[in-house]
DNA sequence: CCTATATATGTAGATTATCTATATAGTACA
DNA sequence: TGTACTATATAGATAATCTACATATATAGG
């Protein structure tokens, strides 16, 4: 699998999946790796960096579930931005995959 | 438009507008704007190092059309390799489109 | 005639997103 | 005891795009 075409939409899945329910890194990862058959196994150099920028951005909040006990997880939640965020980039992600079949579907349609 | 989106199936859809017609690179850049109604809009600095690396790789053979005029115009031709090549990438884009649906489809198939 | 825009190809440098490798540390199991 | 899995994190490498610049011909409008 070609790493490159992962590049760009990383975000919207994550986005995805806090919108469906608060999580934690790993947990992010492993859910990804099991609902796409392991077409992508995200890395952890890949997601930490990126939910730090979500974080920043205000896309994404955090808190600590189980801070007495000796392993406190970061859970992440989906903001009311990040919504947003999410709609528009499900938006540019349909006409995108819309644009690219047009040129696979071929000379039919060249006009 | 997200370019990032756009990141590593660039080559994909250039190998498959010659799998249909020789082109030159400024007809490609102008194809792929037409038919994706401007969703892919190609920058010059992106399409013709991106060609040169094709045609060191194999997949593309580079003519010269129209020598003795005043413009000739550099065609490129697509090899069996890069047929090849075309439908693995193919195969990757529907693998990689299947996954982002399964994703974004949601917490149905959780499994 | 001159100038701006379109055609046509090309290189250099910056940006961005991924990767690998490394670091740290608790938990589970053999 | 040690190996693997869970969990978070940073640093540096790689790859693909972009913008900006460079060059040159053709065409359309003032």
């Amino acid at each position: 699998m070609d790493k490159a075409l992962l590049s760009g939409s990383t975000a919207m899945l994550l986005l995805k999946l806090l919108e469906e329910q608060d999580m934690y890194g790993y947990q992010m990862i492993e859910t990804l790796a099991r609902r796409s058959d392991h077409t992508f196994d995200l890395k952890a150099g890949t997601l930490y960096p990126l939910l730090h920028t979500l974080e920043e951005r205000g896309d994404i909040e955090a808190y600590l579930e189980g801070e007495g006990s000796t392993r406190p997880r970061r859970y992440y939640r989906l903001t009311a931005a990040g919504r947003g965020k999410l709609r528009e980039k499900e938006q540019e992600w349909r006409q995108y995959v819309g644009a690219v079949e047009q040129v696979l579907r071929g000379g039919e349609c060249l006009a």
